[in-house]
DNA sequence: GCCGTTTTCGGCCCGACTGTTTTCAGTCG
């Protein structure tokens, strides 16, 4: 049997709380399904694993009876709660209840009266006009249902949109709001503000001199495909490239509420307001409200909501409810764009980049790097622009060519080698020996059971000469899931060794992601942030990986490359090899 | 179904919007 992991162990339950709701249990049930989704989602452990060590219920908000579902799901495959549930209402049904404007209750209530069991049957009914005659349903409804079956929605969310994307044009829209003379304040929230990996839609919140003629402005912009709405102080847009765009103006002593509440997440709204609610605090986007006095403070900026609260201002990238707001915590000083100092992993023309050894040398030196490292594909790379050991031997001579002739920086030899299916490297180790530094990625062979994948990596990781790995997952956001690795082995075996584990910051990888990280810096692995570069300006991206590492929880000292390039350097496992002599 | 500076029972976040209703349930963010 395939191991479960953790992402499917939270589709079971998902899938359990919409039974249950479309069954009509008390909400509360429904929630403790949805909480323990998120939980098990975020766990960093392998969830199959802890219920098999009987530890299940040390996980936030898994219970007696969430662990007896979860054995029932490592053990046989299936929760016998959820095969019932199944039997009893058509899977069809679930998708009717994720119709826009539709839940269980309304979806429950057409099963029940009128026998809508699919999105078949319920166009069919639509076109009956057999909606109206429901309680709760009437002939917009049915109009509107049809519109959108048209349409082709079918229950499934839309696809998100990736961070880089979205910033690039949530930066240009926030530029021009601000350069028009009736703003004042202009700020991106939600999740872009959040820096997740992808975005629904854009989130801007300001404070203006004549509202509406900041919200007319928005309306007026290039980028502007069609005006959902505009009025007095808010306006709705859709760009030319689909994203939605909300903006609010509002009054400037509510500005740190209103910005407070749309930056989210809804976990951490949620916590915020349940740990507050307990010492006489009511929290909304319009103030706090204190029980004691009856009256409701407003705040111009998120520093004073947060002291309100008698708590520190939260950095946006931790508002994601993951321990942020747990009693004496002590939030890690983030790591910063500024703090790096060196990038080990980038491309020249040898392989599939743009530019050359020298121009991308003087590319990091004008970035003010210490270091950089040419990584450029090794010899199986499969995909025509690879290296061979002759190559590469060329390669080694140009960067030293190079880095005698640049001042202030030190132009490393490298290598991104493939990890073979055996977790050997393809140089062999006198070649390896006279590099630099090596990082080591899996290109091939994706499909492989997570046991043997495993035993590949944790072979890479053990090698002698390799020093980092690369986007250690393979995952690509909103494209596909990272191959089968057990990532608790994979950690250990860093951490023993000494190699570290990579953030890819190419933003549609962000490999490690801020869970996986979290807990590798946790275990005391050097993790390394690099841009992946595979043109001079490609060194921008880095800042995607930033906002992963500072989702992760890092630390300037967590980031290996954060060091002078003699402190890294001797942080190499080579370096480390070679300081304890010949074994 | 979970959980505990109101702890083993009785709570469990906040407000807007929508379409249907004469006072509100359900959905959404």
């Amino acid at each position: 049997m395939t191991e479960l992991n953790n992402a499917s162990i939270a589709a079971a339950f998902d899938e359990l709380g919409d039974l249950y709701e479309l069954d009509g249990v008390v909400q509360y049930r429904v929630i403790a399904y949805r909480n323990a989704a998120k939980a098990v989602r975020d766990a960093s452990v392998s969830v199959a694993e802890l219920t098999r060590q009987g530890r299940a219920t040390e996980l936030a908000g898994i219970g007696k009876t969430l662990d007896e579902k979860l054995r029932a799901l490592v053990e046989t495959g299936d929760i016998p709660a959820a095969q019932k549930l199944r039997a009893k209402y058509p899977s069809g049904l679930r998708a009717v209840s994720h119709l826009p404007g539709f839940g269980p209750k309304r979806a429950r209530r057409l099963y029940d009266e009128l026998g809508v069991d699919s999105l078949e049957s319920l166009r069919a009914a639509c076109e009956r006009h057999e909606l109206r005659g429901i309680r709760g349903f009437g002939a917009k409804v049915e109009e509107k249902l049809l519109e959108v079956l048209d349409a082709g929605v079918d229950g499934t969310p839309e696809p998100r949109i990736l961070l880089s994307r979205a910033l690039t044009l949530g930066e240009q829209v926030v530029g021009a709001l601000r350069a028009h003379p009736a703003a004042r304040q202009v700020e991106l929230a939600g999740s872009l503000r959040r820096m997740t990996d992808s975005v629904k839609d854009l989130d801007v919140i300001a404070t203006a001199s004549d509202p509406a003629a900041l919200a007319a402005a928005l309306t007026e912009l290039s980028l502007v495909d069609s005006v959902g709405s505009a009025g007095e102080n808010s306006a709705r847009v859709t760009l030319h490239t689909g994203l939605k765009v909300d903006l609010k103006v509002v009054e400037p002593d509510q500005f740190g509420n209103v910005l407070q509440h749309f930056t989210g997440s809804k976990a951490h709204n949620v916590g915020l307001r349940e740990l507050m609610v307990r010492r006489g605090l009511h929290i909304s986007e319009y103030g706090i409200l204190d029980d004691a006095t009856g009256e409701t403070t407003r705040c111009a900026t998120e520093e004073e909501v947060y002291a309100r609260l008698g708590l520190p201002w939260i950095p946006p990238e931790l508002r994601e409810g993951r321990g942020e707001l747990q009693p004496g915590v002590e939030l890690p000083e983030l790591v910063t764009l500024a703090d790096i100092r060196g990038d080990l992993h980038c491309h020249t023309v040898a392989s599939d980049g743009r530019a050359s050894i020298e121009e991308m040398a003087r590319a990091a030196l004008a970035r003010g790097y210490e270091y950089l490292a040419i990584t450029d594909h090794s010899a199986s790379h499969g995909f025509g622009n690879h290296v061979e050991p002759a190559e590469l031997e060329r390669q080694i001579e140009r960067v030293a060519e190079v880095n005698a002739a640049l001042e202030g920086i030190e132009v490393l030899i490298g290598t991104e080698t493939n990890i073979l299916t055996d977790g050997a490297p393809d140089y062999d180790d006198e070649l390896l020996a006279r590099l630099d530094w090596v990082i080591a990625s899996v290109h091939t062979s994706f499909g492989m059971g997570e046991r043997a994948m495993t035993d590949r990596m944790v072979a890479a990781i053990e090698h002698p000469w390799i020093d980092a790995i690369g986007h250690p997952t393979g995952r690509k956001i909103e494209t596909r899931a990272g191959y089968a690795l057990d990532m608790e082995r994979v950690i250990e075996a860093a951490a023993r060794t000494g190699t570290m584990l990579e953030i890819n910051a190419a933003p549609d990888r962000r490999d490690l992601d801020e869970i996986h990280a979290r807990e590798a810096a946790r275990a005391g692995v050097r993790i390394l942030v690099d841009s992946d570069a595979h043109s001079a300006r490609n060194f921008e991206l880095l800042r995607y990986g930033i906002a992963t590492a500072r989702r992760a929880w890092l630390t300037k000292d967590d980031v290996a490359n954060t060091r002078s390039w003699p402190e890294f350097a001797a942080l190499r496992k080579r370096a480390r090899a070679a300081a304890q002599g010949p074994r």
